[in-house]
DNA sequence: TATAATATAATACAAATGTAGAATATTCTA
DNA sequence: TAGAATATTCTACATTTGTATTATATTATA
């Protein structure tokens, strides 16, 4: 978080003023002005620390990320590919369902959101942190599976949220760990 | 396409100007008098067709992919999934290859362009088509085997083209044709 | 706590935006 | 081809945006 206590509170009030537009009404009907007037702060002030309202989203959206990766914490020292990548499935089925912003974000801002997006990239990269990484052309391999894998985690899970979450927890669980299984069985055994 | 041929030679000229500017400057720093006055056309002329700037980028790549989908003929009557899924894949390097507007758009626009993102959503939308569909908890399966596998697709693409593709064409199909063979073996026997 | 640093507020201004009405030009179609 | 339909242009105007300057208030820290 920033150390001066002014920019703190002036991004906070922003961000919450972001919020609070963003379930009224649409982001790209949302300005600058009405924006600054709602978080009651001065326009100059958001300029200060921003350039355009997407800038605030995209701030709150890396917020959240941080935080919630933040406390996935492994048991062991070192997991396999295919428990991290159930763990962190599970950490992300919880994520969505008890953060009220998340959903808020989820829901209201649709494709102009790059939440998902940015959680594939935190799930890339602590999978590429906890593995053993392979050599030479497997190399290779490791970084479009994993590229494969999480953009297609987050897919499926695009779709169960945004088809009103109705497929039970369990099933979507469950389609995971087939689909781990799968890779465990076939790509990398080892790992 | 539209049918009054002032419509079409409006929009015509707002796309090209914007491909123009694109290719000069970052998106977000492009105005609508700008780009209006580079394309020769009133402002209300704008005003009339789109909104915003990203209208215009959104029809040009929906126009684009709307194109080069359109063309994907399948020799047989019907593929199964797998065979379709090599088909797809096999256009698209093409599409990538051989078509200089998307090129631009993929390489200027970057996270901007929800290029890649429609093109997952005409992948499926083809596959869904020509797949004999299960009944029951099956069909649910197949639909997020689908997003996950069109999803991670576009992303190793993605990973591919930003990356520079040095990665040769063929180690691409490799990996494509191995990620085809784990599902085939192992989800879908018998499409 | 005094001081230096700096974020915010207040104000101003040129440019861009969004919207509208009326005149003109183009195109559709009967 | 004539007339109806409508897209474009022209003009105007209130609002928003982006930028800048200065004064004031808050905060960090020595």
């Amino acid at each position: 978080m920033e150390k001066d206590r002014r920019i703190r509170k002036s991004k906070e009030a922003i961000q919450d003023a972001l919020i609070k537009l963003i379930e009224e009404k649409d982001l790209s009907a949302i300005s600058i002005k009405e924006l600054v007037d709602k978080a009651d702060v001065n326009r100059k002030t958001f300029y200060n620390h921003y350039t355009q309202i997407e800038d605030v989203l995209d701030e709150i959206e890396n917020d959240l990320l941080d935080d919630f990766f933040s406390q996935i914490r492994f048991e062991k020292d070192s997991l396999n590919l295919n428990e991290a990548f159930l763990e962190i499935i599970d950490g992300i089925i919880r994520m969505i369902g008890d953060n009220n912003r998340i959903r808020t974000l989820l829901t209201r801002t649709g494709s102009q959101s790059k939440l998902l997006k940015k959680a594939v990239d935190k799930e890339k990269e602590i999978l590429y942190r906890i593995i053993d990484k392979p050599e030479g052309r497997d190399a290779l391999w490791l970084e479009y599976f994993l590229n494969f894998f999480a953009s297609g985690t987050m897919a499926v899970f695009e779709t169960w949220f945004y088809s009103g979450q109705e497929t039970p927890m369990e099933d979507i669980s469950f389609f995971f760990r087939r689909m781990s299984h799968i890779y465990k069985d076939n790509w990398y055994t080892d790992l």
